[in-house]
DNA sequence: TGGCCAACGTTGGCCACACCAACAATAACG
DNA sequence: CGTTATTGTTGGTGTGGCCAACGTTGGCCA
């Protein structure tokens, strides 16, 4: 919290991207820190996430599902393993890959950066009716799915 | 454009944090690229676009509308002072700051800049229609007011 | 069967943005 | 006065999001 706040140019507040990136700084601001707390960061609640949902999966299919560099799964998943939330296993159908399985230690971290993320995204929308909320999101998936999914 | 794809977690669709970087992302990606064709970066379009609508100004006082840190503000104006888009002069009334000025050549730069921006926020919120947009930026804004204001 | 291309994990790197701490010079204020 | 605050600047830090290259392994098909 540093910000010792001066008024914005209007060519500025009123750009859809500048808008959007402030928005977003806010929101990753809240969780970051919420994350911390289980010493946790965004990266490994989107792996832990994907993995209780589908499965078991190798690192570069975690990758694709959550938008994550290959590399950059190594580097989390390296983190998770050591802490014991998720396991890597190579296949023994597959030489290439690593199964990656989540452990009952990393459903219950889940679990905790869940409660967590759900206390913060409350803060983060604060302002905002149950109505607009659902407005927000539905704006924001709109917007994602033209730019990604065609 | 690397994007190979692949379905994401429920739990990670739907969580406004993570849609709202998402929608940053995309934004961003728009504005740098069109930014890189004048070879301007973000930091250097809020400079720009605070002096000319306030005019002169301290680098402390920059920082502060923009939101840029000041150590980062030394590094954007020494860019663009560089290429001649603004002027650092000694303020004789107070010898701790500068006092930066925007040039001829600064509002020249600034104003393709503003084309460059219009037409990617366009992209950016194609698939919204102009009500939507509207609703978006009304969103948007009250949460970084929310979040900052008071 | 052999050869080629694709996919995988991994290493190492890059850049921009967002930050923080410290310093010397200078102003403002008590 | 002397103390406190502000300014510009240097020099970090970390993270997210990228890309290129590599050796290993599989899949494909000629």
């Amino acid at each position: 919290m540093n910000t010792p706040e001066g008024p914005q140019a209007e060519r500025l507040r009123r750009l859809p991207s500048r808008l959007t990136n402030g928005a977003a700084l806010i929101a990753n601001r809240l969780v970051d820190q919420a994350l911390a707390e289980a010493g946790a960061r965004r990266y490994h609640y989107a792996l832990l996430a994907t993995l209780e949902e589908f499965g078991p999966a190798s690192q570069a299919e975690l990758g694709r599902r959550t938008g994550i560099d290959r590399s950059d799964v190594v580097a989390a998943v390296n983190d998770l393993a050591e802490r014991g939330f998720l396991e890597r296993t190579p296949d023994p159908g597959d030489r290439r890959r690593n199964i990656i399985t989540i452990t009952p230690a990393g459903r219950k971290q889940l679990a905790d950066l869940d409660r967590l993320l759900a206390d913060v995204q409350d803060d983060y929308l604060a302002p905002l009716s149950a109505t607009d909320r659902r407005t927000f999101i539905d704006l924001l998936t709109r917007l994602t799915e033209h730019h990604s999914g065609r």
